[in-house]
DNA sequence: ACTATAGTTTTAGAAATATGGAAGTATAAT
DNA sequence: ATTATACTTCCATATTTCTAAAACTATAGT
């Protein structure tokens, strides 16, 4: 993962309703690609947020790359992309703890 | 780790500048307390950035606890905390990807 | 004591982010 | 066709973050 790549999805999390947002979405996960994440609405009413706040946050993680959308009849489901989750992890193991954090690094990735 | 220390590492993180800085003081880490980091006059020239820029930056690192400074005569030494940075990387693994992220969880963190 | 060096703090302006009302789009239900 | 639902985009405002010049602090050298 390049530096600046690594910016983009440091940035998205950095932001508390974002990140209750992908650690939601994490909680409602299935390796199935056309099963899991949660609707805006249930989003909603999870965090308490309003529409247009949720839906700016939802373009920033998805712009990050660490969730996708898809549609379902009138609703959009997020679903979390862990795959980018994990390059984030193993760049900052590789990158920002020379091998000095006690921590196994990672096989590679084969969910998105 | 908890959320709110979370978005802190994560937000100090989530800055080109400081994600350089990081990566320096990383690479300039020495197990050994006394040993280690980098001057704030060695990042200046590393990084080109005014001085009251750095230390901004610096201050919000610090802030963070991701690195602490020490003073060496008139100099003032930077050095990273790995285990900031490891707590912050067990809390990604353990609440961002529910053990899908196939990465070996950390051990206790022993270097400050 | 004076001067230089190394860094910080203060301060002010610029830029980027966050928030939510109002309006818009698309699908579903009647 | 009309209405309701689910969400997004647009827009204006508020807040936070970033940058660097100017002024300050502390240590070192002469």
């Amino acid at each position: 993962m390049e530096t600046n790549t690594a910016v983009s999805a440091l940035s998205a999390l950095a932001q508390e309703t974002r990140l209750q947002i992908f650690k939601e979405l994490v909680a409602a996960h299935s390796m199935t690609e056309e099963e899991g994440g949660l609707a805006v609405g249930e989003l909603i009413k999870r965090l308490d947020v309003a529409p247009p706040t949720l839906s700016f946050h939802l373009k920033e993680l998805t712009n990050a790359r660490l969730i996708s959308p898809r549609k379902k009849g009138r609703s959009i489901i997020y679903r979390a992309n862990l795959a980018e989750m994990q390059s984030l992890v193993t760049f900052l193991l590789q990158d920002c703890c020379s091998g000095a954090c006690g921590v196994t690094l990672p096989v590679t990735a084969t969910d998105s």
